[in-house]
DNA sequence: CTAATTCCTATTATAATCGCAGGAAAATAG
DNA sequence: CTATTTTCCTGCGATTATAATAGGAATTAG
């Protein structure tokens, strides 16, 4: 049931790129350094959240990424959503499925639909600003 | 983000034993048949609700499995974290896990407690009754 | 004793995740 | 035009998790 690192990193990349956006173009040399993932690792992350409409890249020399939209509207739901493929719990419930033999005397299924429901309601109320006013200021290490 | 079978096949499991609970001790055999699941993938489920303290097993000619509590007592909640170890989103939401260093300046950790709440407050709202009434008859196949 | 049934310990096959490497393509600066 | 910087693309290797099966020990009833 466990989000995968590249669902928690792209919150994490984001973030960051939120709080550095008045900079312009951010690296992602900027940001691996910032939150202490590779830098090739984090391209694989980035890439999707291209695809998905949510950042755009520019090449070259002062290129980078920027966020397609201000961060009081990128939904957590569409981030997760664009990294793990699908926030469903099961796969009936995923986009584009067939449902399945035993839909019509199903008993679980109305509960999943729920929970599906009760997950995308959360996760769509949430957004990348709602992040930014979270967790101290970026410098109250504990150490 | 996918629930394992393991997780969707126990619901299937209890839901067949509630309904087949005034007949006694309920074998693999015969759920195994309902469910069309093989009799050996059953045992390493079943073994964790017992396990879980959800169902008690009667070794032995006339035993079998049945539900330690009345379908109304049963959590949904708590059979999913019974299989599926836990429910939490993040490893730092586990049960018993140490707080990582980025804590106190994480960004996304109240974004994941909620998250993790919202789970627990639907899963464990939902029991196997609640199941029991949804979804047919048990008998009206589409085909 | 015999048959039925849960309990227990392994093992295998398959798939997914995590992370890295190497280089092509594009944009800019000089 | 050249050199540099940066995103883009393809693919690989290691590790871990899932799904399912196999074989047999322990227990109980008759």
């Amino acid at each position: 049931m466990l989000i995968s690192t590249k669902g928690r990193y792209a919150l994490r990349i984001l973030v960051d790129m939120a709080e550095h956006q008045s900079e312009g173009y951010i690296t992602l040399q900027e940001v691996a350094g910032r939150q202490d993932i590779s830098e090739k690792y984090l391209e694989s992350i980035v890439r999707e959240l291209v695809k998905g409409g949510i950042v755009s890249g520019q090449r070259g020399k002062g290129g980078g990424y920027r966020l397609c939209r201000p961060p009081e509207k990128i939904k957590v739901g569409d981030i997760l959503r664009c990294t793990e493929g699908s926030l469903a719990p099961v796969a009936c419930l995923m986009e584009g499925s067939v449902p399945c033999a035993r839909t019509a005397r199903c008993r679980t299924l109305e509960f999943w639909k729920g929970l599906d429901e009760a997950i995308r309601r959360y996760t769509d109320g949430y957004t990348i600003a709602d992040m930014m006013q979270s967790g101290g200021d970026g410098d109250d290490y504990i150490i």
